[in-house]
DNA sequence: TTTAGGG
DNA sequence: CCCTAAA
């Protein structure tokens, strides 16, 4: 079990990198690691395999095609490409060494906080006979890694010159060269490093680290309770890549100072390229660690301690998010798929998780687009997820269900009725429109630019200059002819869709009373006390309301007029009546 | 895609 | 205002 989330987040990691590496242009490649995800073998020579062909300059579908290859056969082909290759290879080399042992780093960091594990990684890792003494009762896979290491050691001693070369100054500068390319070529990388907020490297001394791999074996178990040592854990991992690549010169306690001495000095390229996977191995194969983290980033920020409950949930929430924000969002997009589906998948287990993943989400909604997430996930994410109760519609976006997360990976669902009404109102102008316009147009602009924000819709009230165009409409293309209105006489109106006509007249015809009215006069009126709807706008929708009947039955004769005006005869003025006129020569 | 209707 | 079924 720890075996297998080791090597899954090994696995996952060492590809990614090799994939960025082998296909800079690629910029999901993120998503293809998550796709691959399940169908990859957690197989622990793989991580050598795909090592091994990125090493050769193979291209990058050889981790595929590689996958049931057994070891001995890579072990073989390893020197032979390495040796082909070598003076064209000794930059990706480096690189290689370096991005390959990200996973080992993944794998380091995740067992020693989550599984207990961390003596046998950390051995492996930085090979450090004293910590591997502690540790080498088991993971075989770990073995594997050394046998291999060590037969491309022995059979390429140019490997080790060439990584005793790059181990200081020129390697600091390939490394960061790397970097650079690769930042330059795919956000993806980017995006992960900056997703994650990780401290700053360089504070961290090869002291603490020592004291921090020592404390993570004095308590096996992880310790999730310190979210303290989390941080550093965070810290140590850009080291181990450099113990690493030394360890092909020596394997000595000794050679370990040195390498975490140099570490420092390649700390500011280590620190881009790592952080960010840091944090995306953590989501993804590390619910615990995220939880830890995030206790610690929520206590920290907000200074307010723990949230429990569903309540306290939405207050540090809040409260982090707004620290987040500010942080978060000027990095780049993140790789936003498989971060959010990820986040997601592991929340049931952990109800705190909520409050971390509201955050991120938030982070993640905010900088992808707003299509993402439609009113209906909206609802549904909202229904699904019960341990969440979000009331605010954007706060809600930020919550995906287990149901729809997957959906939410693949496809950007489609905007209904805001994108459709937007692009409708927005192209129309005609002598109708500017007519009502003239008329009373308010807060249209504002009305705009909330829309343009991309914010759900909220409830908007109708003013009344809204209600008489509505009105007019009506009485101009009768009941049901919703879009048509909706063109005519709501040009502007990126809200007020033709669902909203539909809905408010139904309203009106409500607030007017005209069912009640053959009930009892009493209620009617003293529905009418609280209404603040203007008299002759009420009439008038009674009106209209007996001349198209609600839904069905639209355009009914003159004779209902006549027959229900008798009620309301006072009330109908001369202009009332040339309208409704006016409306039946319309029609 | 629009409309009707329930929530 | 949201959602969905039906046309």
């Amino acid at each position: 079990m720890e075996n297998e989330h080791v090597a899954l987040g090994l696995e996952d990691g060492s590809i990614d990198v090799e994939r960025m590496l082998v296909e800079p242009e690629d910029e999901h490649i993120s998503m293809d690691g998550v796709d691959c995800f399940p169908e990859r073998i957690p197989k622990n020579d793989m991580d050598m395999e795909d090592f091994s062909s990125s090493f050769g300059g193979a291209n990058s579908c050889l981790v595929q095609e590689e996958k049931d290859v057994p070891r001995g056969e890579v072990l073989d082909v390893i020197p032979s490409e390495v040796q082909v290759g070598y003076f064209q290879l000794k930059n990706e080399f480096s690189s290689m060494g370096e991005e390959y042992l990200l996973g080992v780093d993944f794998v380091e960091s995740i067992t020693n906080l989550d599984y207990g594990s961390s003596e046998c990684l950390l051995t492996s890792v930085s090979d450090c006979p004293i910590l591997r003494s502690s540790a080498d009762t088991d993971a075989p896979w770990k073995s594997d890694q050394f046998r291999i290491m060590e037969v491309s050691e022995c059979q390429n001693d140019q490997l080790n010159i060439c990584s005793s070369e790059l181990s200081d100054v020129p390697r600091c500068h390939d490394l960061e060269t790397l970097d650079e390319n690769i930042s330059l070529k795919s956000p993806a990388l980017c995006s992960l490093e900056n997703i994650g907020n990780f401290c700053d490297f360089s504070s961290c001394s090869f002291q603490e680290v020592l004291s921090d791999e020592m404390d993570g074996r004095l308590s096996p178990t992880g310790d999730m309770y310190s979210s303290l040592k989390v941080e550093k854990d965070d810290e140590i991992w850009p080291a181990i890549p450099d113990v690493e690549t030394n360890r092909l010169q020596e394997e000595d306690v000794s050679a370990i100072i040195p390498a975490q001495a140099r570490c420092t000095e390649t700390l500011p390229a280590q620190k881009r390229s790592r952080k960010p996977t840091q944090r995306y191995i953590d989501e993804l194969a590390d619910p615990i660690l995220r939880y830890s983290k995030r206790r610690h980033e929520v206590s920290s920020s907000t200074s307010k301690g723990k949230c429990l409950g569903v309540q306290d949930n939405k207050k540090c929430h809040t409260g982090s998010k707004a620290i987040k924000f500010s942080a978060e969002e000027t990095s780049v997009i993140a790789i936003q798929v498989p971060f959010g589906s990820i986040v997601q998948k592991e929340c049931p287990k952990i109800p705190e998780c909520d409050t971390v993943r509201g955050s991120d989400s938030l982070n993640y909604v905010a900088k992808s687009k707003e299509s993402h997430v439609t009113p209906q996930n909206k609802k549904k994410l909202d229904e699904v997820v019960a341990t969440i109760h979000v009331k605010k519609r954007n706060e809600s976006v930020m919550v995906t269900s287990q149901k729809k997360r997957n959906s939410f990976l693949k496809e950007s669902p489609p905007k209904k009725r805001i994108g459709s009404v937007t692009s409708g109102s927005q192209k129309r102008d005609d002598p109708l429109t500017a007519l009502h316009r003239k008329k009373k147009d308010d807060c249209f602009t504002s009305e705009i630019q909330e829309e343009a924000s991309g914010r759900r819709k909220h409830h908007r009230l109708w003013t009344i200059s809204e209600v008489r165009k509505l009105i007019d409409g009506v009485s101009q293309f009768g009941v049901g002819s919703w879009s048509s209105i909706k063109k005519l006489f709501f040009p502007t109106s990126a809200h007020r869709t033709s669902v909203d006509l539909k809905d408010k007249w139904r309203n009106l015809l409500k607030a007017s009373g005209i069912h009640e009215q053959h009930k009892r006069q009493g209620e009617k009126k003293r529905n009418m006390a609280w209404r603040p709807l203007p008299k002759p706008i009420l009439h008038r929708v009674c009106e209209l309301a007996a001349m198209y009947p609600y839904p069905k039955g639209r355009k009914s004769k003159i004779l209902h007029i006549h027959s229900d005006s008798p009620d309301k005869g006072a009330d109908i003025t001369l202009s009332n009546y040339r309208r409704i006129l006016r409306s039946i020569n319309g029609n």
